[in-house]
DNA sequence: ATTACATATGTATTTAAACGTATATGTGTA
DNA sequence: TACACATATACGTTTAAATACATATGTAAT
């Protein structure tokens, strides 16, 4: 994991509010992420992508829905520090957050 | 101290290593720093502004030279983040930490 | 096989960051 | 006061990143 690299992935409001919702919730699907923080649909994907290419988040297909989670290979300094911003930024991702747990125990979720 | 701006500052090779060298040594003038990495005048002196602006470094004057230093009150957990880059990417700035550590200790530095 | 839905990618354009060069400021010294 | 040195900033140019929109892929259901 190259740390310049690693930096730039949180260098942008997108992307590292993708990752502290991640973080927070274990595992999260495209839709209820887009929609969680109002982002257009290529936006989200691409955001994504750049995130699993720098090894942070993995993806895993259920069905038509694409799950990103943590990736559990991610080293530990990586891993200290999104839980450091994690967890003193938590009002920063708190509306995105509740909408996203919300949707996530909806049923008719990513219907 | 905005996560995003703080996480665009470690996003740069140049800035990145004088955080590290930095914080190894306490206190650094900018023309060691800039002979240990090899960089020109106005970059380097940029880098250190970006940083100062954002709250990483703090600038002090001792005569014709500057000297900067770690921000006292930098967040914890941008410190935490700091450190466990440091901790971790000690190989990263092996020969410029030395080449800058050998500058201090050399009575003519800066002449 | 066709359609609908979820996600990913291509491409052209806009926007922002980095860079190089020149110049300005600020300090110590002759 | 004039000069040399250390550092900072201005400005034009290059390079890289972000964005919008269109389209492709991949899956499930009819």
């Amino acid at each position: 994991m190259d740390p310049i690299n690693f930096f730039k992935c949180l260098a942008d409001e997108s992307r590292l509010k993708l990752i502290l919702l991640i973080q927070h919730v274990e595992s999260a699907c495209v839709c209820d992420l887009m929609q969680a923080l109002s982002l257009d649909q290529p936006k989200t994907s691409r955001s994504l992508a750049q995130l699993r290419q720098c090894g942070i988040v993995q993806d895993e297909r259920r069905g038509k829905w694409m799950y990103y989670s943590l990736h559990p290979k991610l080293p530990e300094w990586a891993n200290e520090v999104i839980t450091q911003t994690a967890t003193q930024h938590t009002p920063y991702i708190r509306d995105a957050l509740s909408t996203l747990i919300a949707s996530q125990q909806n049923i008719n979720s990513c219907q």
